[in-house]
DNA sequence: GCCAACGTTGGC
DNA sequence: GCCAACGTTGGC
């Protein structure tokens, strides 16, 4: 039986995380910490190893998808979640009941071409992008149509 | 820096 | 359980 590859959309401000640093990290490899909303855990929660996701720059000009990753490491307690002198500490948060979790994930391209949001929107195929919809979303599902798409804008 | 959208918190 | 107040995200 063939398991299900599954897409995704995963947003990071590239100053505090940009695929420059996962390009830069051991194996290309790094642990995608810090989310903290619920929905977007639980969308983390539901990855498997060989999913794949866009990696998309927020809060900078332009926001774009900058390149794709892939899930080498299903759900696991996020530490931040433990740790007093990080911005992501949640004192609700116990080891015996973690609340949030992150997942690894490894750089398998980054766009020569990133596709900006601009170019999201005028796209009539990407319009039901949760993107466009529900921007406080860091961790989103992406369909297979919309990713050949987003793919083909940034020509590979 | 502003502010719309929207998620979270907490009083009742 | 409602909802006002507050906080955060993220485009502009």
């Amino acid at each position: 039986m063939t398991p299900m590859i599954r897409l995704w959309l995963m947003k990071s401000e590239p100053g505090v995380f940009s695929i420059d640093d996962l390009a830069r990290a051991d194996n290309r490899t790094g642990g995608w910490d810090g989310v903290r909303n619920y929905q977007a855990r639980n969308f983390l929660k539901a990855m498997r190893k060989g999913d794949r996701a866009f990696f998309y720059h927020s809060s900078v000009q332009p926001p774009a998808v900058v390149g794709t990753v892939e899930v080498v490491r299903e759900a696991y307690p996020d530490p931040t979640q433990f740790d007093k002198k990080s911005a992501a500490y949640d004192p609700a948060a116990s080891q015996d009941n973690p609340r949030w979790f992150q997942v690894d994930v490894r750089l398998l391209a980054k766009f020569k071409n990133p596709v900006g949001l601009e170019a999201i929107k005028s796209s009539p195929e990407l319009r039901d992008m949760p993107l466009l919809r529900h921007s406080r979303l860091s961790v989103q599902p992406v369909t297979p149509r919309q990713w050949k798409r987003i793919e083909q804008m940034a020509g590979h």
